[in-house]
DNA sequence: AATGGCTTTTTCGAATTTGGAAAACAGTGA
DNA sequence: TCACTGTTTTCCAAATTCGAAAAAGCCATT
């Protein structure tokens, strides 16, 4: 029998002097109502009310319990409403990890407007180049833009991204020319650490798949950081669009094997899977797939 | 799934940080731990626990939740120790009802000796000739000198007295002589309005029964009101011997009819039937039974 | 005394739930 | 890759639960 109905029932029993009024009331069978009772008795093995079949009464023990308990059901109702009002309501906060450069150009723009339309929800963003554990740190919501080991998490594709070549003007008047993906193996490469192979560059021609293993002159965990290296000419840079736009629209950098179509990136939503996803995933996830999805 | 049992391996897998170890520490299997905090969230609709296999942490809703629960926790067992310390130790109100000459001949010399085994328990006797209904006034015991009503009230015998006829010696100078029950018809008798039939008095002799239809002078529903009144020479009495020994020891009523046996009355113990009989009237029944009972 | 209305408890068999062992699955470190 | 730890799922026998109906009890009225 469960305990707390027990407790309910108790109280109700008590609040209508009768098992049978309780009963309609509480929309259970008088046998339950009964059994509740006995074995809410049996388990303080105490009898709480004294009863025949035309009165009950409280027990000494019973006006103790009964006054006890009717406030320990009433917190437990509250507390029970206040996480109802916690999943059916977006408040709160969010915790979610990003990784920077992602955060910074495709996030951070659209906040304000995420936060005009849920005014009542926190966000606990941490801008990160590193796969933060969700579960161990916390997070509610992580995105990725990497290949996903395989996990527990759920994963939701978020978009695509394509990967790109590019060096400075500068560095390419200086180097030799790259025509196809197997000169760069003869260039000084900037590679990012976070890539499941850092050094193996995929690129694509109609059928044909190269992959190329290039020297790594500089190895970081930031793409835009890595972009900055490029524009000092330190080398080839291989790294997703989002992160070499600004850089070619100024012309600080040149695209580079532009015939060849470069390997796509996915970003992902991912979150520890559950089956209850709170309102506030929810509406984060809803939001970033309207503005950020198949563009 | 108990609920309250849900709740508190919820809060020792937060404590624990860890399935396997709350459920050592609970001594109850891994899989039911899984399965009560998987019926806590199902209840609540909401994931408490972020968790895969290697760890856990509690969502913003579990954090709440466990923050809340646990003082809760605690509240219900005071509650439960609470009830536990009243039905284990001698302590609280004993509510009792009696007839009030037995209390006051029988019971009440008794009370001291009664309360200074039991300091802690504190009595609050009806005197009162009515049958009180235990119930429906909240007694946790009588004590009834009569024929018991079929009842769900248990009933322990608690002690035998004997019916005789008295009358005041005057009264009997005064009247035609009463030698046989049959004599007692032409009497003016009193009357104790709470017997079965009040005026029907019944007397035996070896295997001889007379049941002798009295006329009522005075009805009244108190004995020791009835032997003063025939110490007024208002007429035959037919009472106990507990009321009649002071008056009958002081020489104001004489006994009649002695050579007849007079009808044994008995003392009965009732108190509500219950499985847990509370120690307050454990007590008390004991007290009793061993100071009046077999006299 | 008997009746009838009302209430609680018990009974009983069907249906559901429970609980633990073991398998499956996931993450981590070697 | 394997070994190891920890969580979840699966499976199924055993226990429990449930409600309808019967039984039992109380009381007022006849």
């Amino acid at each position: 029998m469960d305990r707390l109905d027990a407790l309910r029932v108790f109280c109700a029993v008590v609040e209508h002097s009768s098992f049978s009024r309780a009963a309609t009331e509480l929309n259970i069978s008088v046998a339950k109502t009964s059994k509740l009772v006995q074995s809410l008795e049996q388990a303080l093995n105490t009898s709480l009310l004294r009863r025949n079949t035309r009165r009950i009464t409280l027990t000494e023990a019973g006006e103790r319990y009964y006054h006890d308990v009717v406030p320990l059901l009433e917190e437990m109702a509250n507390i029970d409403a206040r996480v109802e009002r916690m999943t059916t309501t977006i408040t709160g906060t969010l915790r979610m990890t990003m990784p920077l450069d992602f955060g910074r150009r495709l996030i951070m723009p659209l906040i304000p407007e995420f936060k005009l339309t849920y005014p009542d929800l926190e966000l606990d963003i941490e801008l990160s180049d590193r796969h933060a554990d969700l579960v161990a740190e916390g997070f509610d919501l992580g995105l990725r833009v990497a290949d996903l080991k395989d996990s527990s998490l759920i994963a939701k594709p978020l978009g695509t991204y394509r990967m790109k070549c590019a060096a400075s003007p500068e560095y390419l008047a200086r180097h030799p020319a790259i025509n196809t993906p197997e000169d760069l193996e003869a260039h000084p490469c900037l590679t990012y650490s976070l890539s499941a192979q850092p050094s193996n560059w995929t690129l694509i021609r109609g059928e044909a798949e190269a992959r190329v293993r290039v020297q790594s002159a500089l190895q970081l965990n930031n793409g835009d950081l890595l972009a900055q290296a490029a524009c000092q000419h330190l080398g080839v840079l291989y790294q997703p669009d989002f992160i070499l736009s600004t850089y070619l629209d100024s012309g600080a950098l040149t695209p580079i094997l532009t015939d060849w179509q470069d390997r796509m990136v996915h970003a992902w939503l991912v979150y520890p899977a559950r089956k209850y996803l709170p309102m506030k995933v929810q509406a984060m996830l809803g939001f970033l797939k309207t503005r950020l999805s198949d563009q």
